[in-house]
DNA sequence: AGATTGACCAGAT
DNA sequence: TATCTGGCCAATC
């Protein structure tokens, strides 16, 4: 799979995120196809154009830890229904997003 | 072209 | 349970 196949899969995933629901990098890598790839994942996120409107505020790693050295992220899944824990982490059990949930 | 880093993950200690 | 290490691919120095 070529690369850019890779990221075009990512960006699908992301923008299919719905509010109030989060994933972890590793988990969209794996949908994507290539779960190893879940620091290309990140990557592509930071690098993702705006012109896209990801919402990469929804992703977070596998312990649903926040973006380092972005607060502003917090913020907005709050405003979108995410609960985070005292430390500030999401609660991936209440809001990490499961497509084939209703498997 | 070689070495280092990075919005990561999983296993080991 | 917390911390460290190795490995992965791509981009930057």
């Amino acid at each position: 799979m070529d690369r850019i196949q890779f990221y075009e899969i990512i960006y699908s995933i992301v923008k299919e995120i719905p509010v109030g629901y989060v994933m972890t990098y590793g988990q969209i890598a794996y949908l994507a196809g290539e779960p190893q790839y879940a620091r290309m994942v990140g990557w592509a996120m930071f690098h993702a154009p705006k012109e896209w409107y990801l919402p990469c505020h929804r992703v977070v790693n596998s312990q649903g830890r926040l973006v380092p050295g972005w607060q502003e992220q917090k913020a907005l899944l709050e405003k979108e229904g995410v609960t985070l824990k005292a430390n500030g982490c999401v609660n991936m059990k209440l809001h990490q997003w499961q497509p084939a949930d209703h498997e």
